[in-house]
DNA sequence: CCTCGATGTTGACGCTGTCAACATTAACCC
DNA sequence: GGGTTAATGTTGACAGCGTCAACATCGAGG
């Protein structure tokens, strides 16, 4: 390594021609820019122009501005997955269901830019199959949780309800639809947890009477 | 030809001056686009060319292009809730249920992009309070549907669980998540009813036992 | 050292949303 | 009916975008 100006934000003037690590330089300059102005605000021009470099230099990297999108998705893959991984580990598997449920809702609500540019339709994901993958991982690990539930193999079918249950309440959240025209405030985390209780007991109660 | 007439492609050789009802001929035109090329396709000008008025027209009846498309979500939900209220009148609540989770789905899969943009980020709700408006009345028929399950009003938390389930599985059918990458292939509408059945045991279960 | 491939720059093209200035027309009042 | 006015449609401009082609510069390997 060299010790000369290392190229972690924008380079100075004495900025060499080549820039040492400009695709990791334009994701992380794209990250923050759909954190803090959101996906419109994503555009190849302006990472360039706060990655300090020509507004066509990330064509040397990236096909076009959906695969550079794809990239930026897959990296929310992984720190969903890494919240997954994170949590501790419950002694019961209800208990975990909730857990993995509050953080999935949770960490819509963290990064709501970043879960819409995941789940929305911004991107074409059957174009980037290492989109399909982090996304698959995810839902895997899920599947691990619902299995330990004591779910008949393959438990698809409950694995695919609980990840809508738990999609569909962090889209409602994102909406605003849970604050604004409701009679009464609903707290998000109340509401995983409630609904998690309704759909334990569901498949506790088709598992005893099918 | 008789060549007098600059671009009134679609308007007969006899066009008018003034359109007549051009708001209406935006919407559909921008609905036919939406439908059949996609959100990214519905632009203003795209809108103009094809209901055959220059390219600044709409501005007369739109203040921009977020407008336009609140206008085409609206009418979206207005869609949404003509169909389920040409559900039959099922005997039984849990039937209802079932009913309006599948017609909901049913909805997303018929037009996915008319759904992804009533539940997308490509309009900011907020500032169109009539949208919110027809998404309540949605919810609404979705609450009192929960109410003649026997749920204690005002219900917000079942209602909104069940909202979310069904949302959440016409995101994954929408996503391709059902068929790509999994062991099984999923039919969405037995998805949706093993769903609802779970959701049901689980809401009768919770009655029960407090 | 010299060449070559990788990387970055410059300038162009067509597209977009939006605005201001202008044209045409329908509606209304006298 | 004739004249005025507001509504509606047109034209032409501007900046910004994604993308491409031609050119410049650099690091590595012969």
């Amino acid at each position: 390594m060299d010790g000369k100006t290392p190229h972690s934000a924008r380079r100075g003037k004495d900025a060499a021609y080549h820039h040492g690590d400009l695709r990791q330089a334009l994701l992380n300059a794209a990250s923050e820019l759909l954190a803090t102005e959101g996906l419109e605000a994503v555009g190849i021009r302006e990472i360039a122009r706060r990655a300090g470099v020509s507004h066509a230099a990330p064509y040397r990297h990236y096909p076009n501005r959906d695969a550079l999108l794809a990239d930026l998705a897959a990296a929310g893959f992984e720190r969903l997955g890494r919240r997954f991984a994170q949590l501790p580990d419950a002694d019961a598997a209800d208990r975990r269901l909730v857990d993995m449920a509050r953080g999935y809702v949770r960490f819509a609500r963290d990064e709501p830019q970043a879960w819409r540019l995941m789940f929305g339709d911004a991107i074409d994901k059957t174009a980037y199959p290492a989109l399909l993958q982090v996304s698959r991982d995810v839902f895997e690990g899920l599947r691990r949780t619902v299995l330990a539930l004591g779910v008949a193999a393959p438990a698809t079918t409950e694995t695919t309800a609980a990840w809508a249950m738990a999609h569909g309440i962090a889209q409602l959240v994102l909406d605003h639809r849970l604050d604004a025209h409701l009679d009464v405030t609903i707290d998000p985390d109340e509401l995983v947890r409630e609904a998690a209780v309704i759909f334990l007991a569901g498949l506790r109660r088709t598992r005893e009477n099918p």
